[in-house]
DNA sequence: AATCTATTTAGAAAATTTTCTAAATAGATT
DNA sequence: AATCTATTTAGAAAATTTTCTAAATAGATT
């Protein structure tokens, strides 16, 4: 885990372009990447990066692979931020 | 701007360590840099993705340079993480 | 069992990022 | 004006990331 791997997984706009994609539902590999001027291979890699970060999860169905958000490490992250709301003792 | 270089600004564990410790008030080029087991000119090429990223402002005073984090972009992220707070159509 | 379909893995090339050393800048002090 | 102090910029080397093509895997269909 860690968010060294979470805000690299984040740090690239195909990666972003596929959480967004997920937002309403799981999709296969094939569609996620048949939205990409992109190899299958290329989308398929950025799929392991985001999956390595947890920020998504996969799941088998006959020979496709569907992904979905894995909201938890949204919320971590969400939570990272909060340190600096607030909390800072003037100057 | 663009979350492009925002994300890949927070993606590194050095600048995220700049980050948090600028929390409590701004500090010198200098004192950041000591902080680390790098070059004080490493540090300056952190310093100068976080400016770039929008994260963090300088001032100039005698010879120093003081940074400081800008609030307002840590929001923009934030919000961009509420899009995947809900808003989804079922499935 | 042969083939098809969906997807990933391996390996290499290209691009980008991180780090360093050395030199440059620029304001402050002598 | 010479020097010092704090910091950045330039350029190169090393490391990492992104992309591709080709091959591998594995379940589904014929």
């Amino acid at each position: 885990m860690g968010f060294q791997e979470t805000f690299k997984a984040l740090s690239d706009d195909v990666r972003r372009e596929i959480l967004l994609m997920l937002r309403n539902g799981k999709k296969s590999a094939g569609e996620i990447a048949s939205c990409f001027d992109m190899t299958n291979a290329t989308v398929s890699y950025h799929l392991s990066i985001l999956k390595k970060a947890g920020l998504i999860t996969e799941e088998k169905e006959k020979n496709y692979i569907f992904y979905k958000l894995n909201t938890s490490v949204f919320e971590d992250v969400m939570m990272w931020f909060t340190q600096f709301k607030d909390g800072k003792k003037s100057e």
